[in-house]
DNA sequence: GTCTATATGTGGATAGAC
DNA sequence: GTCTATCCACATATAGAC
Protein backbone atom coordinates (compact mmCIF):
# COMPACT_ATOMS: atom_id res chain seq x y z
CA UNK A 1 0.00 0.00 0.00
CA UNK A 2 1.74 3.12 -0.86
CA UNK A 3 0.49 5.54 1.54
CA UNK A 4 0.92 8.77 -0.73
CA UNK A 5 2.34 11.74 -1.19
CA UNK A 6 3.35 14.31 1.34
CA UNK A 7 3.97 12.92 4.15
CA UNK A 8 7.78 13.28 5.24
CA UNK A 9 8.77 11.04 7.65
CA UNK A 10 9.44 7.32 8.05
CA UNK A 11 9.13 4.38 5.94
CA UNK A 12 8.49 0.83 6.48
CA UNK A 13 4.46 0.06 5.92
CA UNK A 14 5.08 -3.63 6.59
CA UNK A 15 3.36 -4.56 9.47
CA UNK A 16 1.79 -1.75 10.86
CA UNK A 17 -0.93 -3.42 13.26
CA UNK A 18 -4.57 -2.94 13.18
CA UNK A 19 -3.95 -0.84 16.91
CA UNK A 20 -6.35 -2.42 19.36
CA UNK A 21 -8.27 -0.33 21.89
CA UNK A 22 -8.63 2.69 19.90
CA UNK A 23 -11.99 4.09 19.56
CA UNK A 24 -11.90 5.82 16.20
CA UNK A 25 -8.93 3.71 15.11
CA UNK A 26 -6.61 4.99 12.26
CA UNK A 27 -8.14 5.30 8.96
CA UNK A 28 -9.73 9.06 7.72
CA UNK A 29 -12.95 10.12 8.45
CA UNK A 30 -15.63 8.73 5.97
CA UNK A 31 -15.82 7.70 2.27
CA UNK A 32 -13.13 5.01 0.34
CA UNK A 33 -11.28 1.92 2.63
CA UNK A 34 -8.62 4.81 2.37
CA UNK A 35 -4.84 4.35 2.70
CA UNK A 36 -4.09 3.67 6.14
CA UNK A 37 -1.74 6.76 7.48
CA UNK A 38 1.28 6.56 9.23
CA UNK A 39 1.20 6.61 13.23
CA UNK A 40 2.63 9.59 12.88
CA UNK A 41 -0.13 11.35 10.76
CA UNK A 42 -2.60 9.43 13.33
CA UNK A 43 -1.29 10.61 16.14
CA UNK A 44 -1.54 14.02 15.01
CA UNK A 45 -5.23 13.51 13.46
CA UNK A 46 -5.55 12.16 17.31
CA UNK A 47 -3.94 15.08 18.85
CA UNK A 48 -6.60 17.98 16.61
CA UNK A 49 -9.25 16.18 17.34
CA UNK A 50 -9.25 15.81 20.94
CA UNK A 51 -8.13 19.43 21.08
CA UNK A 52 -11.25 20.78 18.95
CA UNK A 53 -13.57 18.40 20.01
CA UNK A 54 -12.74 18.65 23.50
CA UNK A 55 -10.41 21.07 25.21
CA UNK A 56 -6.58 21.78 25.92
CA UNK A 57 -6.58 19.94 28.79
CA UNK A 58 -8.07 16.56 27.41
CA UNK A 59 -5.54 16.68 25.01
CA UNK A 60 -3.54 14.80 27.06
CA UNK A 61 -0.39 12.44 25.98
CA UNK A 62 -2.27 9.03 26.77
CA UNK A 63 -5.17 10.83 25.93
CA UNK A 64 -3.86 11.37 22.24
CA UNK A 65 -2.03 7.99 22.30
CA UNK A 66 -5.07 5.88 22.93
CA UNK A 67 -7.03 7.60 20.27
CA UNK A 68 -4.01 7.14 18.08
CA UNK A 69 -4.26 3.28 18.47
CA UNK A 70 -0.10 3.65 20.25
CA UNK A 71 1.39 3.91 23.70
CA UNK A 72 2.39 6.75 24.94
CA UNK A 73 6.19 5.66 24.22
CA UNK A 74 5.51 4.62 20.83
CA UNK A 75 3.84 8.64 20.71
CA UNK A 76 6.65 9.93 22.03
CA UNK A 77 9.00 8.11 19.44
CA UNK A 78 7.59 10.45 16.79
CA UNK A 79 7.27 13.75 18.91
CA UNK A 80 9.49 14.06 22.05
CA UNK A 81 7.24 16.50 23.73
CA UNK A 82 4.16 18.40 23.72
CA UNK A 83 5.50 20.90 22.32
CA UNK A 84 6.87 18.91 19.22
CA UNK A 85 2.64 17.78 18.92
CA UNK A 86 1.97 21.28 19.12
CA UNK A 87 4.41 22.52 16.35
CA UNK A 88 3.17 19.28 14.10
CA UNK A 89 -0.44 20.58 14.09
CA UNK A 90 0.89 24.19 12.72
CA UNK A 91 3.12 22.74 10.51
CA UNK A 92 0.13 21.05 8.91
CA UNK A 93 -2.04 24.06 9.14
CA UNK A 94 0.69 26.23 7.39
CA UNK A 95 0.31 24.22 4.46
CA UNK A 96 -3.58 24.25 4.86
CA UNK A 97 -4.18 27.45 4.75
CA UNK A 98 -1.59 28.09 1.59
CA UNK A 99 -4.05 25.88 0.06
CA UNK A 100 -7.38 27.64 1.40
CA UNK A 101 -6.15 31.17 0.24
CA UNK A 102 -5.04 30.03 -3.40
CA UNK A 103 -8.81 28.49 -3.26
CA UNK A 104 -10.42 31.63 -2.05
CA UNK A 105 -8.75 34.02 -4.56
CA UNK A 106 -9.48 31.22 -7.39
CA UNK A 107 -12.91 30.86 -6.43
CA UNK A 108 -15.87 31.14 -9.24
CA UNK A 109 -18.14 33.54 -7.05
CA UNK A 110 -15.16 35.76 -5.73
CA UNK A 111 -13.20 35.62 -2.45
CA UNK A 112 -15.81 37.18 -0.13
CA UNK A 113 -18.44 34.66 -1.59
CA UNK A 114 -15.61 31.44 -0.48
CA UNK A 115 -14.45 33.13 2.35
CA UNK A 116 -17.81 33.54 4.36
CA UNK A 117 -19.13 30.35 3.09
CA UNK A 118 -16.07 28.27 4.28
CA UNK A 119 -16.31 30.05 7.62
CA UNK A 120 -20.14 28.52 8.64
CA UNK A 121 -20.22 25.77 10.82
CA UNK A 122 -18.68 22.53 9.07
CA UNK A 123 -16.43 19.43 9.91
CA UNK A 124 -13.84 19.62 7.61
CA UNK A 125 -9.95 19.18 8.01
CA UNK A 126 -9.51 22.34 7.73
CA UNK A 127 -11.95 23.88 10.52
CA UNK A 128 -10.79 21.52 13.00
CA UNK A 129 -7.37 22.36 12.32
CA UNK A 130 -8.36 25.86 13.11
CA UNK A 131 -10.63 24.87 16.08
CA UNK A 132 -7.29 23.24 17.37
CA UNK A 133 -5.05 25.65 16.92
CA UNK A 134 -7.53 28.39 18.58
CA UNK A 135 -7.36 26.10 21.49
CA UNK A 136 -3.51 26.52 21.99
CA UNK A 137 -4.01 30.13 21.50
CA UNK A 138 -6.24 29.83 24.44
CA UNK A 139 -3.67 28.24 26.32
CA UNK A 140 -1.06 30.99 25.93
CA UNK A 141 0.94 29.44 23.21
CA UNK A 142 2.48 32.18 21.47
CA UNK A 143 3.31 29.91 18.14
CA UNK A 144 -0.43 29.36 17.77
CA UNK A 145 -1.19 32.86 18.55
CA UNK A 146 1.44 34.04 15.32
CA UNK A 147 -0.19 31.10 13.44
CA UNK A 148 -4.10 32.56 13.87
CA UNK A 149 -2.84 36.31 13.30
CA UNK A 150 -1.01 35.51 10.24
CA UNK A 151 -3.69 33.52 8.62
CA UNK A 152 -5.61 36.63 9.76
CA UNK A 153 -3.88 38.76 8.06
CA UNK A 154 -3.70 37.07 4.69
CA UNK A 155 -7.30 36.56 4.21
CA UNK A 156 -7.79 40.51 5.27
CA UNK A 157 -5.16 41.00 2.05
CA UNK A 158 -7.09 38.80 -0.04
CA UNK A 159 -10.09 40.29 1.13
CA UNK A 160 -9.23 43.97 0.72
CA UNK A 161 -7.95 43.47 -2.88
CA UNK A 162 -11.77 41.76 -3.41
CA UNK A 163 -13.52 44.82 -1.97
CA UNK A 164 -11.72 47.83 -2.55
CA UNK A 165 -12.83 49.40 0.94
CA UNK A 166 -10.13 48.57 3.80
CA UNK A 167 -13.24 48.96 6.46
CA UNK A 168 -15.72 46.57 4.52
CA UNK A 169 -12.55 43.94 4.18
CA UNK A 170 -11.99 44.24 8.23
CA UNK A 171 -16.31 43.97 8.76
CA UNK A 172 -16.08 40.94 6.81
CA UNK A 173 -13.13 39.57 8.21
CA UNK A 174 -14.78 40.00 11.85
CA UNK A 175 -18.00 38.58 10.68
CA UNK A 176 -15.61 35.24 9.60
CA UNK A 177 -14.11 35.79 12.93
CA UNK A 178 -17.03 35.77 14.84
CA UNK A 179 -18.50 32.47 12.85
CA UNK A 180 -15.34 30.97 14.31
CA UNK A 181 -15.98 32.01 17.64
CA UNK A 182 -19.42 30.67 17.49
CA UNK A 183 -17.88 27.42 16.32
CA UNK A 184 -15.23 27.21 19.45
CA UNK A 185 -16.94 28.63 22.20
CA UNK A 186 -21.04 27.79 22.33
CA UNK A 187 -22.98 24.40 22.40
CA UNK A 188 -23.13 23.58 18.98
CA UNK A 189 -26.93 24.66 18.54
CA UNK A 190 -25.91 28.17 19.78
CA UNK A 191 -24.76 29.74 16.49
CA UNK A 192 -25.98 32.92 15.47
CA UNK A 193 -26.11 31.50 12.08
CA UNK A 194 -26.75 27.81 10.78
CA UNK A 195 -28.45 26.50 7.99
CA UNK A 196 -27.44 27.25 4.10
CA UNK A 197 -30.29 29.51 3.93
CA UNK A 198 -28.57 31.50 6.54
CA UNK A 199 -25.77 31.77 4.78
CA UNK A 200 -27.03 32.24 1.46
CA UNK A 201 -29.01 35.15 2.85
CA UNK A 202 -25.65 36.64 4.52
CA UNK A 203 -23.89 36.66 1.47
CA UNK A 204 -26.85 38.37 -0.15
CA UNK A 205 -26.88 40.90 2.17
CA UNK A 206 -22.97 41.50 2.50
CA UNK A 207 -22.51 41.41 -1.55
CA UNK A 208 -25.40 44.68 -1.41
CA UNK A 209 -23.63 45.70 0.69
CA UNK A 210 -19.90 45.84 0.14
CA UNK A 211 -21.10 46.61 -3.20
CA UNK A 212 -22.46 50.06 -3.20
CA UNK A 213 -19.69 50.70 0.09
CA UNK B 1 -17.80 52.84 39.29
CA UNK B 2 -19.02 52.55 42.83
CA UNK B 3 -18.76 48.80 43.90
CA UNK B 4 -22.29 48.70 45.42
CA UNK B 5 -24.83 46.39 44.62
CA UNK B 6 -25.38 43.10 43.14
CA UNK B 7 -23.03 41.86 45.52
CA UNK B 8 -24.33 38.75 47.63
CA UNK B 9 -21.97 37.24 49.82
CA UNK B 10 -20.38 37.45 53.29
CA UNK B 11 -19.81 40.93 55.90
CA UNK B 12 -17.45 41.75 57.62
CA UNK B 13 -15.88 44.30 56.17
CA UNK B 14 -13.87 44.96 59.50
CA UNK B 15 -10.09 44.38 59.84
CA UNK B 16 -9.09 42.47 56.75
CA UNK B 17 -5.12 42.29 56.26
CA UNK B 18 -3.26 43.81 53.74
CA UNK B 19 -2.03 40.71 52.21
CA UNK B 20 1.99 40.36 52.19
CA UNK B 21 3.67 38.38 49.47
CA UNK B 22 1.30 39.36 46.29
CA UNK B 23 2.13 41.52 43.41
CA UNK B 24 -1.30 43.29 42.13
CA UNK B 25 -2.41 43.17 45.94
CA UNK B 26 -5.52 43.99 46.73
CA UNK B 27 -7.23 47.08 46.19
CA UNK B 28 -9.37 47.62 42.91
CA UNK B 29 -7.02 48.45 39.78
CA UNK B 30 -6.96 52.38 40.01
CA UNK B 31 -8.81 54.92 40.01
CA UNK B 32 -9.79 56.32 44.20
CA UNK B 33 -8.38 54.19 47.41
CA UNK B 34 -11.50 52.73 46.94
CA UNK B 35 -13.27 50.54 49.79
CA UNK B 36 -11.01 47.48 50.46
CA UNK B 37 -12.77 44.71 48.93
CA UNK B 38 -13.51 41.31 50.78
CA UNK B 39 -10.80 38.73 50.13
CA UNK B 40 -13.96 36.57 49.27
CA UNK B 41 -13.82 39.15 46.47
CA UNK B 42 -10.04 39.67 45.90
CA UNK B 43 -10.24 35.71 44.89
CA UNK B 44 -12.54 35.99 42.39
CA UNK B 45 -10.70 38.84 40.76
CA UNK B 46 -7.39 37.16 41.23
CA UNK B 47 -9.11 33.91 39.71
CA UNK B 48 -11.07 36.02 36.51
CA UNK B 49 -7.45 38.06 35.71
CA UNK B 50 -4.77 35.08 35.64
CA UNK B 51 -7.65 33.65 33.51
CA UNK B 52 -8.22 36.56 31.10
CA UNK B 53 -4.77 37.79 31.20
CA UNK B 54 -2.78 34.53 30.89
CA UNK B 55 -4.73 31.09 30.57
CA UNK B 56 -6.86 28.60 31.96
CA UNK B 57 -4.11 26.48 32.64
CA UNK B 58 -2.32 29.38 34.70
CA UNK B 59 -5.29 30.07 37.00
CA UNK B 60 -4.11 27.45 39.72
CA UNK B 61 -5.35 27.42 42.85
CA UNK B 62 -1.66 28.37 43.98
CA UNK B 63 -1.10 31.21 41.48
CA UNK B 64 -5.11 32.60 42.59
CA UNK B 65 -4.23 32.37 46.38
CA UNK B 66 -1.05 34.22 45.44
CA UNK B 67 -2.55 37.16 43.48
CA UNK B 68 -4.98 37.74 45.95
CA UNK B 69 -2.82 37.60 48.84
CA UNK B 70 -4.09 34.78 50.63
CA UNK B 71 -2.98 31.53 51.44
CA UNK B 72 -4.36 28.70 49.41
CA UNK B 73 -6.10 27.17 52.47
CA UNK B 74 -7.58 30.45 52.90
CA UNK B 75 -8.63 30.28 49.43
CA UNK B 76 -10.13 26.94 49.81
CA UNK B 77 -12.24 28.19 52.91
CA UNK B 78 -14.15 31.14 50.11
CA UNK B 79 -14.32 28.34 47.63
CA UNK B 80 -14.28 24.95 48.35
CA UNK B 81 -13.67 24.10 44.70
CA UNK B 82 -12.30 24.91 41.74
CA UNK B 83 -16.04 24.55 40.29
CA UNK B 84 -16.86 27.00 42.83
CA UNK B 85 -14.75 29.28 41.68
CA UNK B 86 -15.72 29.28 38.49
CA UNK B 87 -19.02 29.34 39.55
CA UNK B 88 -18.36 32.47 41.26
CA UNK B 89 -17.15 34.75 38.12
CA UNK B 90 -20.59 33.47 36.48
CA UNK B 91 -22.51 34.76 39.28
CA UNK B 92 -20.81 37.98 38.85
CA UNK B 93 -21.19 37.78 35.25
CA UNK B 94 -25.00 37.57 35.26
CA UNK B 95 -25.29 40.41 37.62
CA UNK B 96 -23.11 42.20 35.00
CA UNK B 97 -24.69 41.53 32.38
CA UNK B 98 -28.09 42.24 33.20
CA UNK B 99 -26.28 45.85 33.88
CA UNK B 100 -24.93 45.67 29.83
CA UNK B 101 -28.34 45.22 28.55
CA UNK B 102 -30.13 47.40 30.60
CA UNK B 103 -27.34 49.88 29.50
CA UNK B 104 -27.63 49.01 25.73
CA UNK B 105 -31.71 49.48 25.89
CA UNK B 106 -30.77 53.02 27.50
CA UNK B 107 -28.10 53.46 25.61
CA UNK B 108 -28.47 57.29 23.91
CA UNK B 109 -27.33 56.57 20.58
CA UNK B 110 -29.42 53.37 20.33
CA UNK B 111 -28.59 49.63 21.34
CA UNK B 112 -26.62 49.12 18.24
CA UNK B 113 -24.17 51.81 18.63
CA UNK B 114 -23.49 50.81 22.22
CA UNK B 115 -22.86 47.36 21.55
CA UNK B 116 -20.74 47.57 18.83
CA UNK B 117 -18.77 50.18 20.90
CA UNK B 118 -18.38 48.39 24.05
CA UNK B 119 -17.02 45.44 21.66
CA UNK B 120 -14.06 46.92 20.87
CA UNK B 121 -10.61 45.78 23.23
CA UNK B 122 -10.76 47.90 26.37
CA UNK B 123 -9.97 46.67 29.73
CA UNK B 124 -12.98 47.33 31.93
CA UNK B 125 -14.16 44.67 34.57
CA UNK B 126 -17.08 43.67 32.39
CA UNK B 127 -14.58 42.25 29.11
CA UNK B 128 -12.43 40.80 31.80
CA UNK B 129 -14.96 38.88 33.10
CA UNK B 130 -15.94 37.59 29.47
CA UNK B 131 -12.73 36.66 28.26
CA UNK B 132 -12.53 34.94 31.63
CA UNK B 133 -15.84 33.32 30.64
CA UNK B 134 -14.29 32.51 27.17
CA UNK B 135 -11.49 30.55 28.59
CA UNK B 136 -13.61 28.60 31.28
CA UNK B 137 -16.05 27.76 27.87
CA UNK B 138 -12.76 26.89 25.80
CA UNK B 139 -11.92 24.36 28.95
CA UNK B 140 -15.29 22.82 28.41
CA UNK B 141 -16.97 23.71 31.14
CA UNK B 142 -20.69 23.74 29.96
CA UNK B 143 -22.14 26.19 32.80
CA UNK B 144 -19.30 29.00 30.99
CA UNK B 145 -20.55 27.97 27.13
CA UNK B 146 -24.06 28.11 28.18
CA UNK B 147 -24.16 31.30 30.07
CA UNK B 148 -22.10 32.78 26.81
CA UNK B 149 -24.72 31.49 24.47
CA UNK B 150 -27.38 33.25 26.72
CA UNK B 151 -25.45 36.50 26.87
CA UNK B 152 -25.87 36.12 23.41
CA UNK B 153 -29.04 35.24 22.50
CA UNK B 154 -29.85 38.54 24.90
CA UNK B 155 -28.01 40.50 23.00
CA UNK B 156 -29.59 39.32 19.86
CA UNK B 157 -32.83 39.76 21.29
CA UNK B 158 -32.50 43.80 21.85
CA UNK B 159 -30.58 44.01 18.53
CA UNK B 160 -33.58 42.55 16.91
CA UNK B 161 -35.64 45.11 18.19
CA UNK B 162 -33.35 47.97 17.18
CA UNK B 163 -32.67 47.19 13.46
CA UNK B 164 -35.40 44.82 12.55
CA UNK B 165 -34.22 42.65 10.11
CA UNK B 166 -32.93 39.81 12.19
CA UNK B 167 -30.54 39.16 9.57
CA UNK B 168 -29.40 42.68 9.89
CA UNK B 169 -29.46 41.94 14.06
CA UNK B 170 -27.46 38.50 13.42
CA UNK B 171 -24.70 39.77 11.41
CA UNK B 172 -24.08 42.64 13.78
CA UNK B 173 -24.02 40.30 16.36
CA UNK B 174 -21.52 38.06 14.52
CA UNK B 175 -19.17 41.72 13.99
CA UNK B 176 -19.12 41.80 18.07
CA UNK B 177 -18.11 38.16 18.63
CA UNK B 178 -15.27 38.77 15.92
CA UNK B 179 -14.50 41.56 17.99
CA UNK B 180 -13.84 39.55 21.09
CA UNK B 181 -12.14 36.33 19.54
CA UNK B 182 -9.86 39.23 18.39
CA UNK B 183 -9.15 40.07 22.51
CA UNK B 184 -9.58 36.60 23.62
CA UNK B 185 -6.98 34.46 20.78
CA UNK B 186 -4.87 37.13 19.18
CA UNK B 187 -1.58 39.67 20.25
CA UNK B 188 -2.97 42.53 21.82
CA UNK B 189 -1.10 44.17 18.21
CA UNK B 190 -3.31 42.23 16.12
CA UNK B 191 -6.63 43.12 16.33
CA UNK B 192 -8.64 43.88 12.91
CA UNK B 193 -10.08 46.72 14.81
CA UNK B 194 -7.97 49.09 17.21
CA UNK B 195 -8.43 52.78 17.36
CA UNK B 196 -11.52 55.11 18.48
CA UNK B 197 -11.42 56.08 14.34
CA UNK B 198 -11.78 52.40 13.55
CA UNK B 199 -14.65 52.07 15.69
CA UNK B 200 -16.44 55.47 14.38
CA UNK B 201 -16.26 54.47 10.79
CA UNK B 202 -17.70 50.88 11.49
CA UNK B 203 -20.38 52.37 13.54
CA UNK B 204 -21.17 54.45 10.56
CA UNK B 205 -21.41 51.99 7.71
CA UNK B 206 -22.94 49.62 10.06
CA UNK B 207 -25.86 52.29 10.28
CA UNK B 208 -25.89 53.27 6.30
CA UNK B 209 -26.01 49.41 6.24
CA UNK B 210 -28.80 48.85 8.98
CA UNK B 211 -30.78 51.71 7.74
CA UNK B 212 -31.66 50.82 4.16
CA UNK B 213 -31.49 46.79 4.68
C1' DG C 1 9.31 1.69 15.88
C1' DT C 2 6.79 0.38 19.52
C1' DC C 3 6.00 -1.19 24.20
C1' DT C 4 6.23 -1.44 29.56
C1' DA C 5 7.85 0.32 33.40
C1' DT C 6 9.27 4.19 36.22
C1' DA C 7 10.88 8.83 37.81
C1' DT C 8 9.49 13.54 38.61
C1' DG C 9 6.82 17.48 39.03
C1' DT C 10 2.63 19.87 40.07
C1' DG C 11 -2.26 20.74 40.84
C1' DG C 12 -6.39 20.01 43.64
C1' DA C 13 -8.04 19.08 47.96
C1' DT C 14 -8.01 17.52 53.14
C1' DA C 15 -6.60 17.93 58.21
C1' DG C 16 -5.93 20.31 61.81
C1' DA C 17 -3.28 24.16 64.35
C1' DC C 18 -3.76 29.01 65.44
C1' DG D 1 -10.92 33.14 58.70
C1' DT D 2 -6.53 32.11 57.65
C1' DC D 3 -2.36 29.35 57.70
C1' DT D 4 0.96 25.10 57.20
C1' DA D 5 1.56 20.46 56.22
C1' DT D 6 0.36 16.57 53.81
C1' DC D 7 -2.09 13.25 50.67
C1' DC D 8 -3.38 11.75 46.28
C1' DA D 9 -4.14 11.80 41.37
C1' DC D 10 -2.40 12.49 37.16
C1' DA D 11 0.42 14.51 33.33
C1' DT D 12 4.99 14.82 31.15
C1' DA D 13 8.93 12.68 30.20
C1' DT D 14 12.82 9.06 30.62
C1' DA D 15 14.96 4.28 30.48
C1' DG D 16 15.47 0.41 28.54
C1' DA D 17 13.46 -4.20 26.79
C1' DC D 18 11.68 -6.33 22.55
Amino acid sequence: MPSAPASPSPASPGAASPAPGASGGGVASAGAPAVPVSARDRVLDAFEELLAEQSERAATLDAVAARAGVSKGGLLYHFASKEALAAGVLDRFAALIDDDLAAMRAAPDGPVDYFLRTSIPTDSRFERAIVAIARLAQAADPRARDALASAQRRWLEVLQEAVGDPLVARTIMLIGDGMYYNTALLPAANNVLRDETDIDDLVALIRRFAGDA
